[in-house]
DNA sequence: CGCAGAATATGAGCGTGCTCAGATTAAGAA
DNA sequence: TTCTTAATCTGAGCACGCTCATATTCTGCG
């Protein structure tokens, strides 16, 4: 059992890796499942045994790339002076890993990303559930406590609608994207500042 | 050709119609287009001669709707005291026109919507394209002139991520999404108003 | 009328994503 | 080592969205 867990692990490897250049190389919709399977030399059928859907793969790669910024944003521990700043820094680095997928957001979020509320299913919840963890705890180490449902859910509206911006952005080094991040924070930010004190927007403290 | 033209018009509707049914009974994956073409009394090929896929279909049933929203509040010249009590009756009205779609939403979105930027393709960019526009005839009326790239961005991702939500919402009545609503418009129009005189996000008067 | 040519409708067929009955392999028991 | 059973892999096959060569229908002209 052990040499098969570690085989498995490498397929799973592989099944991504090969996923990762098709995609680079001819786009999402022209690469098909049989591509990856031969790719990876394995049956389509085996394929299907590790990733539930052709989409769960992109977002897959999706979740694990911006899962390294998490680790690498924590492990930097950059300080800045303000929530806002770092915040800023946060999603620039998500995005500066996600550079790769920029092009197949769209894909991602339609599935992984679209049930806004707690939703039932798993494949790329990962991702939506871990950034917003990682928002909540900067969040709370600048003094921005107990953010409510609503608030949240409307950082995940920005957020979303940033990432498919970006997905479409013409700008040579994505600079308008930047600039749209910039304002949604400060406009967001400035918004909590300003409800801090609501106790409609408030959690019951716990 | 007079003849012709009619014909095709209620083909049109006929396929319109069926689909709205069956997507009401079996929802958007279940329906096949054999299905609503079988309903339309008409063959595949034919169904594909009025609509370019099977999500332009449901695009084009979304933007009927909300079409309808617009002419219903314009007709209605409701009058609210700001822009923001403005703003929030008229998307409230296109809830309620959409509200037969709205387990679909998410297709609609991936295909109609989330090209963010002016993009090239033409199927649902009227929802956007049309929705944008009605928003920018309210803030003018309002005095909110010439809302930038950046407004109109931000806007457009607080909308989607409203429509997502409310895709999604299990509370009784959907008022969690109304709540949503409230307090994403209450952010978006206090930040015009702090920024009305900021030239770096006001278009050059023309 | 009849006829030519354009417009429209048709459905067999293609290439997908994904499934599932059966073949293959791994792991422990005797 | 050999047998048993559970886990894993396999690819022919299914249903789908969509296409395109062909058939059908419509229109205006002589």
């Amino acid at each position: 059992m052990r040499v098969t867990a570690e085989t498995q692990a490498a397929t799973r490897e592989r099944i991504l890796e090969v996923a990762q250049e098709l995609l680079a190389a001819k786009g999402f919709e022209a690469t098909t499942t049989r591509d990856i399977a031969r790719g990876a030399e394995i049956a389509v059928g085996t394929l299907f045994n590790y990733f539930t859907t052709k989409e769960a793969i992109v977002a897959t790669l999706a979740a694990e790339a911006v899962a390294g910024a998490h680790r690498q944003f924590a492990r930097g521990n950059f300080e800045a002076d303000s929530f806002e700043e770092e915040l800023f820094a946060f999603v620039a680095a998500g995005l500066r890993k996600l550079k790769p997928l920029r092009q197949h957001l769209p894909v991602v979020l339609e599935t992984a990303l679209s049930p806004l509320v707690l939703a039932d299913e798993e494949d790329g919840q990962s991702l939506r559930v871990s950034h917003l963890e990682a928002v909540l705890r900067l969040a709370n180490k600048h003094g921005v406590k107990d953010l409510s449902p609503v608030a949240l859910q409307i950082y995940w509206s920005l957020y979303t609608g940033l990432l498919l911006f970006w997905a479409n952005d013409k700008s040579p080094r994505q600079e308008d994207t930047l600039a749209l991040l910039d304002h949604s924070l400060e406009m967001f930010v400035s918004w909590l500042n300003s409800r801090l004190d609501d106790p409609l927007i408030k959690l019951p403290t716990k």
